[in-house]
DNA sequence: CACTACCTTGCAATCGTCTGCAATTACGAA
DNA sequence: TTCGTAATTGCAGACGATTGCAAGGTAGTG
């Protein structure tokens, strides 16, 4: 393959020796063409199948068109679907997007939004990655009055909008479920604790708890890193705690299915043994055995509100001001969960 | 937030008084300049926070650096996997990332290509979509001489590299396996017939059962849209076939996931009334009960060769001339295929 | 002192598109 | 016939960065 010249103005203004000022408005449909002009222009310009140089337009005008999205893994079911509701909406809204992932990591969400930001785009839909624990990287986009947002892992003390989900309220109602199913002694499987779903999460628990009169236990909140060796070790943990809990709610599914099967090696039965739940609703908490009680929390329509709002504020549509949009969780009630006979 | 605008090489030159070319000279390390010119002015564009803007310098020199990338679904753990090794290896050897999904719509995959050959895209990387069936519109792209490559759902007419698995000889292990454990009569569940993979999928499957003298029989080729309702037929059908068949080899995970799902409802016992084996190896392959024994295909991986050949054509590292590059699969071998007692 | 040669730097054009303004033409009206 | 006005079209500069070429300056040499 050799490089594909595109068909430029400049081409189809000398074809039909008229200037390139002329082609720009034919093709842009101005009034103030003589029709039949205009008419043989636009003509041309299909048969020489032109297309416009979207580069050069951006350069011109000063707007890309093009929004950057930074997720920390395109792997993660969740984000993929934030992915794709963002994309759906950007697209019908005349917007190409950008994706990069942080792989968790802070030097490389730097590294992303640095990317972006050279390559113009109009604005900036982040979610935090595992291991930002410093902002310093966001404040300056902000002082740089870049135009971003925050989605799912967000920090709340940047003052920009951010997209998050009632973690509060998920992790009550699920945790509110395993209370009223019978149970009282409930492991709280938490990630890391400076995550800001961790935080959420763990506060909704406790308030269940309260809620219900059992006053916290410390020993029944453990932390995991999320790896997989710490997932099973925390598996292990929690079979020995004696007496042994009744229910246990991780703070992400992956971790809850992999405690589920570390505990079927180990010959614990679920939930007649101990009851389990998660958080998220990923794909394989449908499938395993027993299927997994979690909180569902649609990625899609979060993508879907989170450029929508970015791109209001860019078109002028909304306020320049932060908002916060919560969006509501549900609850899955699956087998795993269902300990003791309820008293419902 | 207002518009935010970028410092550029003209406000670096006016500050310090000099022209816009000593500056991007500067920038640029160009040996010709003063050292103490170029160390002030690579100061002071460190000092104003400056950054290149990629959009002008793309146009200047006809490169965006930026590459292409359609798949028929982001949300697709596999595809999601591509992608993942795309950005690294192309983001490693400085290049940018534009990913569309195509819904697995010809439109939607058309109305992709557009916009990212306006993008100024240097190549692209496509997996066509499920409807795909005329291929005008990359021969097209192969006419106005755009680099491209297909990945994955390939089409073989067409003269461009390509990236595929093995899945020929994917599906032979996998029936070779079940044949080895005592099955005979197997169904192949196959997904819409002018598919790629479903053509050479049922390739590998005939193979297998002719190198065990095994007659193909039609009967025991079916075929699903690939919708939750089209597999839960099949689960159905394949029930009614009588006698019973003793293994069922399904041409993607999914299915297999939605027959095991059908049948442990209707009592049947897996692997003991019937064994099931998928392909693809996604996440949910492993935690559904029984295991589900398929066939691994390393997306990450693909990706990462994709990209890396496409990149080497752009720069001028390998040949024009297009290839076919073939990976190989791997069988995993899980419970669900544990029917009679091996004869290993 | 004059001339050459090199070292630095700036000018101007370019990439493809857009747009304010000027220029040209034609037409009708007085 | 002459002027005004509207209808068309082109010129040129801009967006931000790059680069061949030329110009300015300095220093060195005879």
């Amino acid at each position: 393959m050799k490089k594909g010249r595109q068909v430029t103005m400049k081409e189809i203004a000398k074809k039909l020796g008229v200037s390139v000022s002329t082609v720009s408005r034919a093709l842009q449909d101005s009034p103030e063409l003589h029709a039949e002009t205009k008419r043989k222009i636009v003509e041309a310009a299909k048969e020489m199948n032109y297309r416009p140089n979207l580069l050069a337009q951006s350069l011109r005008i000063s707007r890309s068109k093009t929004l950057g999205v930074i997720v920390p893994e395109i792997t993660s079911h969740f984000f993929a679907s934030c992915i794709s509701g963002i994309q759906d909406v950007a697209n019908t809204r005349g917007y190409n997007v950008m994706i990069c992932q942080s792989n968790e990591l802070l030097s490389q969400e730097k590294a992303n939004i640095q990317t972006l930001v050279s390559s113009q785009v109009d604005g900036l839909l982040i979610s935090l990655s595992r291991e930002t624990n410093t902002y310093e990287h966001l404040y300056e986009l902000y002082d740089r009055e870049i135009n971003f947002l925050l989605f799912d892992r967000v920090q709340e003390d940047i003052p920009v909008s951010k997209v998050t989900f009632n973690d509060v309220s998920g992790a009550y109602q699920v945790v509110k479920h395993l209370l009223e199913n019978g149970s009282r002694r409930i492991v709280y499987v938490s990630g890391p604790e400076d995550l800001y779903i961790s935080k959420k999460r763990k506060e909704g628990y406790l308030r269940a708890l309260s809620e219900f009169g059992v006053a916290e236990d410390p020993s029944l909140v453990l932390v995991t890193d999320l790896t997989l060796e710490g997932n099973l070790q925390v598996a292990q943990h929690i079979l020995a705690i004696d007496p042994r809990p009744e229910a246990v709610f991780c703070m992400i599914d992956p971790v809850a299915v992999d405690v589920l099967t570390e505990w079927k090696k180990s010959g614990i039965r679920i939930p007649e043994d101990i009851a389990l739940a998660g958080f998220t609703d990923n794909p394989t908490a449908a499938v395993v055995e027993p299927p997994l009680t979690t909180v569902s929390q649609p990625g899609y329509d979060m993508g879907k509100l989170a450029v929508s709002h970015l791109l209001d504020q860019l078109d002028g549509l909304a306020s320049e001001d932060p908002i916060s949009i919560v969006l509501d969780t549900t609850l899955v009630v699956r087998k795993s969960s269902q300990h003791f006979s309820s008293k419902k």
